[in-house]
DNA sequence: ATGCCCTTGCGTCAAGGA
């Protein structure tokens, strides 16, 4: 079973893209980030033809989540990251599909830093491992597959010097993230892979793509029955390289069957 | 210290992204 997360920054402006992506990686769930849609622009049809349901979370203008399942209807679960009645971005949908449980996440930037933006980011990733402590009595697999928007370590960034004061690099978003790990989730990528320069963001700005000048944000946590499974997990680079491309790449897990 | 590039929206520039 192969799920996938991909910020397709605009699921409209990238259909083709996002369709074309679909067709060929054949992933079974697709988690999919910065829709920048409100939901009743949110492409379903197309994406019905393609052979996939979905459920989605979309907000104008920003962010928006969805889950596509292929061949079946996901399952909703939850709709909006629990803890924060006031918290009306849409960052987080979930769903189960055929006994696995995913959590689409987009969590916030945090830009500029310090001020109210980076204090939500915090705010933010503490109520997720709160909703991920809770997910843990759940008896099955489970994957939190997103834009974390957090860099982990140095070994994730191709120059850690020019992201020292960047939100995404800090070192409480990072002591968060890592925290999430210390409490029984794995980073999938990073696990199969510990010694690779793996990256899933490059920047529009500055050629950032064509010197490979990337940094590693967009992960998928598994709890302990879903590491158990894990076969393979990569990035599929090529994406990003294609005309009009999001400035993320897909990452995806393979697991097992039971 | 800032811009760089790219998206969306009732838009003709602003705001957000990372």
């Amino acid at each position: 079973m192969k799920i996938a997360t991909f910020n397709v920054n605009g699921v409209n402006g990238r259909l083709d893209l996002l369709l074309q992506w679909l067709e060929e990686s054949k992933p079974e769930v697709a988690c999919l980030q910065e829709l920048k849609s409100p939901d009743d622009k949110f492409p379903a049809r197309a994406i019905e033809q393609a052979g996939y349901g979905a459920i989605w979370h979309g907000q104008a203008r920003w962010n928006g989540v969805a889950i596509l399942a292929r061949g079946c209807d996901p399952v909703e679960t939850c709709r909006g990251l629990p803890g924060d009645p006031g918290d009306s971005q849409s960052r987080y949908i979930e769903a189960a599909v055929n006994g696995v449980l995913v959590g689409c996440l987009y969590a916030p930037n945090g830009n500029p830093r310090p001020g109210p933006k980076f204090d939500y980011k915090l705010a933010w990733l503490e109520r997720l491992i709160v909703h991920a402590d809770a997910l843990k009595a759940a008896d099955c697999p489970i994957v939190l597959a997103g834009d974390y928007n957090v860099i982990p370590t140095e070994s994730d960034v191709y120059k850690p010097e020019r992201w020292a004061d960047d939100a995404l690099f800090q070192p409480e978003p990072r002591a968060l993230y890592r925290k999430l790990l210390k409490r029984g989730w794995t980073d999938a990528i990073r696990h199969l892979h510990p010694d690779e320069t793996i990256y899933t963001f490059w920047d529009y700005w500055r050629n950032a793509w064509s010197r490979n000048a990337g940094i590693r944000i967009d992960h998928l946590l598994l709890n302990r029955q879903a590491a158990d499974r894990l076969a393979a997990a990569g990035v599929e680079r090529e994406v990003r390289g294609q005309p009009h491309a999001s400035d993320h790449a897909p990452a995806w897990v393979q697991l097992r069957a039971a």
